[in-house]
DNA sequence: TTGCTCCTCACGTCACGTGAGGTGGC
DNA sequence: TTGCTCCTCACGTCACGTGAGGTGGC
């Protein structure tokens, strides 16, 4: 993976960053000091949004407007939203995980007798094995 | 399992149960009315609390005034506490799932010659293998 | 009767969005 | 210069907790 993609490049000035948010700039300064978007800053310390931080401004948006959630609420339910995706993620790898398991131990009790023969011509040319 | 234990059982008067949640009665019916708590009832309509409701109602204050947030925050965040609960205790079940398995795995392959041994013995008596 | 319960309505406080006012660099 | 950026301060609105006021059943 490279570093940074599309989504994740700054290039949206404070001004134009609202409007594609449909926000007022000072709410988005707002919402930085409180720390639910973090904009990249120029040398001269003019913030830069991402794709990714419009989409976070409209998530933040979505909550307070239509759930009425405060600004404190919205920082625990991004942590909240972050946790389960991590844990959902887990969660599809483990299931990958048991179901190749299952699938070889299956495989495995299916065919024993076909690894076994193999075992068998292993043993020196004209050797004789003796049932009990 | 029993239907409900003890702490599920609904015993405190509103009164009480503020008092042990530290909180105004009427606090409490705000909660209620905004489906935060669900304290069960009487024939008569009097609210009685389970302990479950007073932890319940203890979470809810540590939100609100050591966070900040407010009731709608708290309402979706207590759902996805929840769905993180659930979800957890789903890897917890995968993680025994996978370690069995893998114990099996093990298991079948250390040892394939000893089930193989006893497939061998179910030969009639006296007959012989004969490598190839 | 006392002390609880039920309810509704009103007020004070605080969070937050909007906007004004003044600055500085392309 | 124009239009952006940066910042701080102030005001209006709304959510919510507190409490009053009036009711009814152990």
């Amino acid at each position: 993976m490279s570093g940074k993609n599309r989504e994740d490049r700054p290039v949206y000035m404070i001004g134009v960053a609202a409007q594609l948010a449909g926000m007022h700039p000072q709410t988005l300064r707002i919402y930085e000091r409180k720390k639910l978007v973090r904009p990249g800053r120029t040398a001269k310390s003019t913030r830069l949004y991402s794709q990714k931080d419009i989409d976070c401004l409209k998530y933040i948006q979505d909550l307070t407007q239509t759930e009425g959630v405060n600004l404190a609420g919205v920082k625990i339910i991004m942590e909240l939203q972050k946790r389960l995706e991590d844990l959902q993620r887990t969660v599809e790898g483990m299931e990958k995980r048991v179901t190749e398991n299952e699938r070889r131990l299956a495989e495995e009790r299916a065919a024993p007798t076909r690894r076994y023969a193999y075992e068998l011509v292993v043993l020196p040319k004209g050797e004789l094995v003796k049932a009990r």
